[in-house]
DNA sequence: CAAGGAAGTTGAACACGTTCAACTTCTCGT
DNA sequence: ACGAGAAGTTGAACGTGTTCAACTTCCTTG
């Protein structure tokens, strides 16, 4: 694999080629309304080609979420390197990750939709999604280091896991808003972010931290399940 | 619309044919190998026939969700009426959708991904789930209600629809669970149902107390948007 | 009872995702 | 430079969900 830009193979630029098509052409018309057979003209090769590069429709989404990815990064790094409070770095990344998506919102529900089986490869939780998942998991965890909030040692292991989740639930959120813009989601954020600020403060709290050591052994336990511990 | 049992319209039973035969595919073959040739086959009509009476192969499924819902509420009925304890009643509820929904769990994923799409007629939050969706937070109001638990008052309202919204993330964790007989669910039944009701109880302590109102306002102002209060 | 419209029913036809045997081009050791 | 195997490419063909124009049965109304 060669390292020089603008000199990759002539597969990686098919490749590309076919999910820049089928990217575009998602947006113009929508996951369903865009056939293998137009992705494939567009991208200027045959439609046995394009099933050369990518086992189904739906892994061309992959594709999409490494990319949202990659930009999300990039659009959180601002934030990330002005802002100390807790609250407005966790604001700012969502709103951040807002704003990439934005073009996608239309059909966003689509590819939620296929993410949400758990046995598809576009699972966040699945094997295939392990590096994009712990990418974003360390985001998360350096939105928690970069700021002068003070986090008690029970939670240093878990929080940046626990705040991808609430992420994800967000995320959620988001596909299910039916305000334009997604101002629904904008003001849960904004409502949410604070408290969740304020649940990390409170679990130096005698009555909490005995709940708190629960959690924390609980979600112990359910890593484990994931991770081979349990017969599949 | 006749109301003796036994006496239903030939169309009423030939709906219902065609579900039968959908369910006992869909447990022997799973969801995708089942086509609806088949399905017709099975049901002794004509695969035009069962598009006359569902719009989608997926539109099967809201019929399996029905009869789920039957069931769930059928088996549940012997621990709302003896248990009085609200952690048990909780678990022995959730159990008794474990048992129920037994059967169908090898492509459960399946179903809960097309559930996933907001766009989709099945997913639980959609106008054509409401009353399937009601019915099982009601389901939850009894299960507070029957308890010795003292609810506090800000939590009255609010806590059936809480309370379902956790039992629904216990279903998504199910779909997910690798384990064989959902031990794993189990176990985080078993484990987070003390710690719902602990929760509740806790909410009585004045730093808690602050945290609640954020949270009950915010729902609140969820409930709105989803209600028509947002531009759709 | 007759008629005509509504409800129910049919299977062939269509469009789409996907597969595959055949073909072409590239790569590299000799 | 050559040959052989790997990598890339093709479009016709297959199976599936879905549609539709035509047909049949049922129900209502005069």
């Amino acid at each position: 694999m060669s390292l020089e830009p603008g000199a990759e193979s002539k597969s990686a630029r098919t490749r590309s080629a076919i999910i820049d098509a089928a990217l575009l052409l998602f947006r113009e018309r929508g996951y369903e309304a865009t056939t293998m057979r137009a992705i494939a003209t567009e991208a200027g090769v045959s439609v046995g080609n394009a099933y050369y590069y990518f086992d189904s429709k739906e892994q061309l989404i992959q594709g999409f979420y490494d990319r949202a990815q990659i930009d999300h990064a990039v659009s959180a790094r601002p934030v990330l390197d002005s802002e100390r409070d807790l609250t407005k770095r966790i604001v700012g990344v969502v709103e951040a990750w807002l704003e990439t998506m934005d073009p996608y919102r239309p059909f966003a529900g689509k590819f939620f939709k296929l993410a949400a089986e758990p046995t598809s490869p576009l699972s966040p939780f699945s094997a295939e999604s392990a590096p994009a998942r712990t990418a974003a998991i360390d985001l998360w965890r350096e939105v928690l280091e970069g700021s002068d909030a003070k986090i008690p040692k029970k939670l240093r292991n878990d929080l940046p896991e626990l705040l991808w989740l609430y992420f994800m639930s967000l995320v959620m959120f988001w596909v299910h808003d039916p305000t334009s813009d997604a101002a629904a989601t904008r003001r849960v954020v904004a409502r949410t972010a604070p408290m969740v600020v304020r649940l990390i403060g409170i679990t130096r709290l005698p009555v909490i931290r005995g709940m708190l050591d629960d959690v924390i052994a609980l979600i112990d336990e359910i890593r484990l399940v994931f991770s081979g511990g349990g017969d599949r």
